[in-house]
Formats: C-alpha cells, structure tokens, sequence
DNA sequence: GCTTGACTTAGAGTTAACTCTAACTTTTAT
DNA sequence: ATAAAAGTTAGAGTTAACTCTAAGTCAAGC
C-alpha cells in the first residue's frame, strides 16, 4: 500500500532528484516517513494529480506551495483558493489561445514549405503573402508586399 | 523607414535588453547598422513575426538560430526546414491537448470551491470525487473512494 | 556476513533566458 | 553648445527548476 521516490517519479513523469526538491520545496507535507524513507500512499493520489496539473499549466513551485500553505487553513480559506484557481484558469485559457493563433502561422509555413518542395524552391512561392492573413496581428505590423 | 531597438522590443513585447541577446545570440543577422547602431526595416517584420511565433510555442533559442541557419542554405535545405515546421506543430498540438485536459481538472476545482463556498464550508462536497473524472488520467491512479 | 541497490542529507553545479552594470558614444532638443 | 535620452560593448549577476555529487544508512538476497 507504499510507494517509494522512484516509483512516484515515474507516475509523474519525473526524476527522482526532482522528487526531493519539491519535497525540499514543501509540496510533499502529508507523506510518511518510515525509517526515515519516503512513503507515499494512495490517500496522497489526488493532491499529486493536483500538483501535476497545476505544473503542467506553468505554475511556478513557490506558488504551488501558496496553494498548499492555504489549504492547510481550511475553511477560512476557500475563497483565497478559489482565487488562485480562477487566476490559473484565466492563464490556462489564454495561453491555449496564444497556441491556437500561433499554430495557424506554423501551419501556414508547413503548407509554404510543402508547396516550395513539391514545385522545385522556393522560387515557386516567391508570391505567398509573408505571413498567415487569419492569424492574429500581434504587434508586428505584416510587411507590406509589393515594396 | 527605419526603426530602433527599443521600437522593436515594444512590438514584441520585451525589453531592449532582450532583443541585444537575441542579436548576440544569431536571431537577426539582417538587421542594419547605421554609425554602428540597430537599424531595424520593414522588410525584417515577417522573420520578427516568425520569430515571435517559434518563441511563443517555447521553441529554444538555440533551435531558432538552427532555422535560421538553415534558410541561409537556400532551397538545398528546404527539407530540413519543412522538417523543423513539421516538429513545432506536433509539439504545438501536443501542448494544447495536455493544457485543454488539464484545464478541465481545474475547471472541476473552481466548481468545488463555487460550491464549498456557496454552502458554508467544505464539509459540504466532502462526497465529490477527488479528481475530475472526465480528464485523462496520466499515470496516476485517482484515488479508490470510500476507503 | 557481505554485497547490491535504493534510499538519505546538504550543498554544489547546470541551463536557459534573461537582466543588469559600467564605461562609453551618438542623437536629439533646447 | 550642451544636457538628456538612447544607443553601444563586454561581461557579470539573477532566477527557476532542476540535476548531480559525496558521504553515508538501510533492507534484501546469496
């Protein structure tokens, strides 16, 4: 019913070493110690899913940690928590639509290549616009053709 | 017709301090020097807005410098640059798969805390599951209930 | 009983991507 | 003409997140 360090660092896709750093970080305070050995138990599952997504969604450790330190309070807290997560979800939902945008440039740059291979250079394409024309402006003004 | 460094690094949104790297760095081996200082041109908006993109789809700096290398070979390596595009978009598509799942456990947290709030505590959603059932499981097994 | 392998610690080293400092030059506005 | 603002360089410093080393402990198998 234990787990040991290295068998959790390969459910999270880890190394053993990055284990004990997050341990050394604060982010393991519910697990056991026996012999002075790591064990994590199945009760722990949950909050190292939680963990997961929430690094997976780029929130720095220390934070991480905020999170933990908050759950810890209990009750008096929940509004705090609710915060943190609505803040990870607007982050989350914006960089997916940062990626999404992105991609179509990506993809118009595959379809270019594509089209450049299959008619002998990149003489072939000398008249594709420079940049995809669905995709979000940024800041970057598209160069004008022509001049 | 011309535009400075600190022009540049407001479009792309970063500071002038970052753009000197990318420059140290290979990033823009087209950029003009007029009494040896930046001069950057029209002509040099479609690589930025390229660059822009590998940037913001978290391709390294090395591996942009590569590509860059790479165009200066002309259509002999056309293949290779396809090659490149066609690794940017899988990572791409790979990383919105692995947000849009994660999103969806937090999206099952911020509900949690709605409702702990909404009914005085979190005794009251001490029978949810621990984990959004929905999203995909990863590696760790969700947490047996009742038990 | 002893080797092997997995664990422990404190703390040093690495890497990527900035971020800044110091000393200096150039450009712009009064 | 001169002061302020913005540019230049080389190179040092910072930060986050690992990643590893050294020296040691502990449990299991032969």
């Amino acid at each position: 019913m234990g787990y040991s360090i290295s068998e959790i660092a390969k459910m999270l896709n880890v190394s053993a070493y990055t284990i004990r750093y997050y341990d050394k970080e604060g982010l393991f305070p519910m697990v056991k110690r026996v012999n002075g050995i790591r064990v994590f138990e199945d009760k722990d599952f949950p909050w190292l899913r939680l963990l997961n997504c929430l690094k997976n969604t780029g929130m720095p450790i220390k934070k991480i940690k905020e999170y933990l330190d908050l759950c810890k309070e209990g009750d008096a807290s929940l509004k705090d928590r609710l915060n943190l997560i609505l803040e990870q979800e607007e982050k989350v939902k914006k960089e997916i639509a940062i990626l999404e945008n992105n991609l179509k440039e990506i993809e118009f740059k595959k379809a270019y290549y594509e089209t450049a291979i299959a008619n002998g250079g990149e003489s072939a394409v000398k008249d594709w616009p420079s940049v995809c024309a669905t995709m979000d402006n940024d800041e970057i003004p598209e160069n004008k053709k022509g001049r």
